[in-house]
DNA sequence: CAGCATCCCCATCGATACTG
DNA sequence: CAGTATCGATGGGGATGCTG
């Protein structure tokens, strides 16, 4: 998680005005971009996300949906995913103890975005990777 | 793997196909999303993207306009970059070498994406925030 | 079942110095 | 100017074990 630098922005909205403002970071308060990106960017946060997708799950249930995931990373994403909002934690102190989470309406707006890139990614993954192999090719 | 019942969304069946996808995670690098996620949510890529939107820059233009971002990791961003076919490198055997870098038609298409993902974070910034101060003050 | 706690590896990134 | 080379700090994240 890395904060510094490109500070806040009043009424951008687009990537061009970004792009104008960040030549003057005197502003060290958390940059929305990046707050947003190292998030997305983190190993299992959308992958969280997407498991939860269909409705909520209980922690083991999203252990076995996600796939390799530790305890303590999904534990730990969890955490992060509910401080900001994302997902909802419900707890049911039943005799063994159970817990469900959800995704907040936060964060289905989330993955509308989300949507959107990863549609690019597939789109354009081969291209990429042919991008890819001739660099290396070259070298 | 079993597809996910309804999700009248389109975008959201490509999700949840992704979600399925990473069932195997004996090859990662087959994921086109974890592929541009990691990509994304390194440090500096975003910067470097949108630092050459307005045109061609040179490496030291970049390292001045993208800010206090080290020469050592300028490099080697914009070999990723370049790798991955989001940038072009022309080099310019002048007497001083100079080496411009450039957006690809593909890096320009990778930025319309972005461009929707990093509005949803300027729009949704404020109430991230608020979540993390409500949880935290819980704490 | 859900989750902390602990140990440890290694990838990422910063700083500095050197070069064609 | 546009890099390369090297060292070192930081922390993300995997493996394992313990508890209410």
């Amino acid at each position: 998680m890395t904060r510094e630098q490109s500070g806040n922005h009043p009424a951008r909205e687009t990537l061009a005005g970004m792009a104008a403002l960040h030549g003057a970071p005197e502003n060290p308060a958390a940059c929305p971009i990046r707050d947003v990106l190292d998030r997305v960017g983190q190993k299992w946060t959308l992958l969280i996300l997407i498991a939860l997708m269909p409705g909520p799950r209980r922690f083991s249930a999203l252990q076995r949906r996600v796939g390799d995931i530790s305890k303590r990373m999904l534990t730990q994403s969890l955490r992060e995913l509910e401080r900001d909002g994302l997902i909802s934690r419900q707890v049911y102190p039943t005799k063994p103890p159970a817990v469900e989470y959800a995704l907040t309406a936060l964060g289905r707006s989330a993955l509308d975005p989300i949507a959107v890139l990863t549609d690019w990614a597939d789109r354009n993954h081969d291209r990429i990777r042919a991008a890819r192999a001739a660099f290396d090719a070259a070298a």
